[in-house]
DNA sequence: TATATTATATGAGTTAGTCATATAGATGAG
DNA sequence: CTCATCTATATGACTAACTCATATAATATA
C-alpha cells in the first residue's frame, strides 16, 4: 500500500487521510461491466481484480452490494445450474440498472471536476505543477 | 441538491448511489485554507460555506476534524480570548501538516486520474463524450 | 432579563467498506 | 467412500466517515 501517512512521523490515527478506501467507485465498475455482459459475481470478482483501480475489492462486498442492486431493480439475478461447479447467480443489468449508470457517470465527472478545482488551488498555492499539465 | 437519483422512478435505497456525500474532501481544503493563514473554526467554516464544493460542511465534523488534526500533529491550537464574541480557538498548520497536505494533494491526483479511467471506459462504451474532450 | 449571535463542542445514529469466516456443491486424490 | 480443495455465494461483526440534532457558553443587543 503506497499509504502516503506512512512517511516521516505522520502517523494519522483517525481522520480520513489519504487512505485507500474505494470510497463508491467499485459499484460503477459493477454496472458498468454488467452493462457490456451478464455474469456472475465470481466472474466480475475476477474481472475487477484484473484492472488495478478495483483490485482490492472485498467479496463480501461485492456480493452485498450485487444483492442491494438487485433489491433496487437496477439489475436481475437467475441461477446457473447447468455447467461445471457449484451453482451461480447470474446477474444481468436492467434498464434502471443502465439508466442509473449514465446517472453515476455523471457524478464521477463532477467529482472528477471538483478534485480538479482542488488540485487548482492547491497549485496555485504551492506552483508545483508536477506530473500534471494544465491547458 | 442535484442528486441524480432523483430522475425517474430510481429511488436508490442502500448501496452508494451518485450521493452528495464528501467523501474525504475536506480536510485537505481545511489545510489549504489553514496553509494560507491561520483561522479559527467558525472563520473556516465560513469560508468553506463560500465554496460550492466545500458548501455543505457540518460544523460538528468541522470541530472534530480540527481537533483530531491537533492530535495528529497536522494543526496546533491556542485561545484568542481578545476582541469581541466568545473565545476562539485559533488554528495554525504545523510543518507536518503542509506535508500531510501534499500527501493527500497526491492522493487527491491520483484518485482523480482513477475517475478519468472509470470514464474513458465508460465513454468509449457509450460513446457519448458530452462535455469532455479527450486528448 | 430575555433574546440573538458567535463560537465550540458532544451524543446518537447511519452508511460504506473491511475483515473474518461460514456454507455448500463439485472435483480429484488416495 | 472419504478427505481435501476449488468454486461460488453469503453472513456477522466491526470500523471509519460522516450526518443530524442539540448542548453549552460568552458576549451583544433590545
Amino acid at each position: 500500500m503506497c499509504n502516503p501517512r506512512h512517511r516521516r512521523g505522520i502517523e494519522h490515527s483517525g481522520c480520513g487521510p489519504p487512505h485507500g478506501r474505494m470510497l463508491g467507485f467499485i459499484q460503477p465498475w459493477l454496472l458498468l461491466l454488467l452493462s457490456e455482459q451478464s455474469a456472475h459475481g465470481y466472474q466480475l470478482l475476477d474481472r475487477l481484480k484484473q484492472n488495478e483501480d478495483t483490485r482490492s475489492i472485498d467479496p463480501g462486498f461485492l456480493y452485498r452490494t450485487l444483492r442491494q442492486f438487485e433489491e433496487d431493480g437496477l439489475v436481475k439475478s437467475s441461477w446457473d445450474t447447468e455447467g461445471c461447479g457449484p451453482p451461480r447467480r447470474v446477474y444481468e443489468i436492467t434498464a434502471d440498472g443502465v439508466e442509473y449508470l449514465h446517472a453515476w457517470a455523471g457524478h464521477i465527472r463532477s467529482t472528477r471536476e471538483r478534485l480538479g478545482r482542488f488540485l487548482e488551488t492547491y497549485e496555485s498555492r504551492f506552483k508545483s505543477q508536477t506530473t500534471e499539465k494544465k491547458g
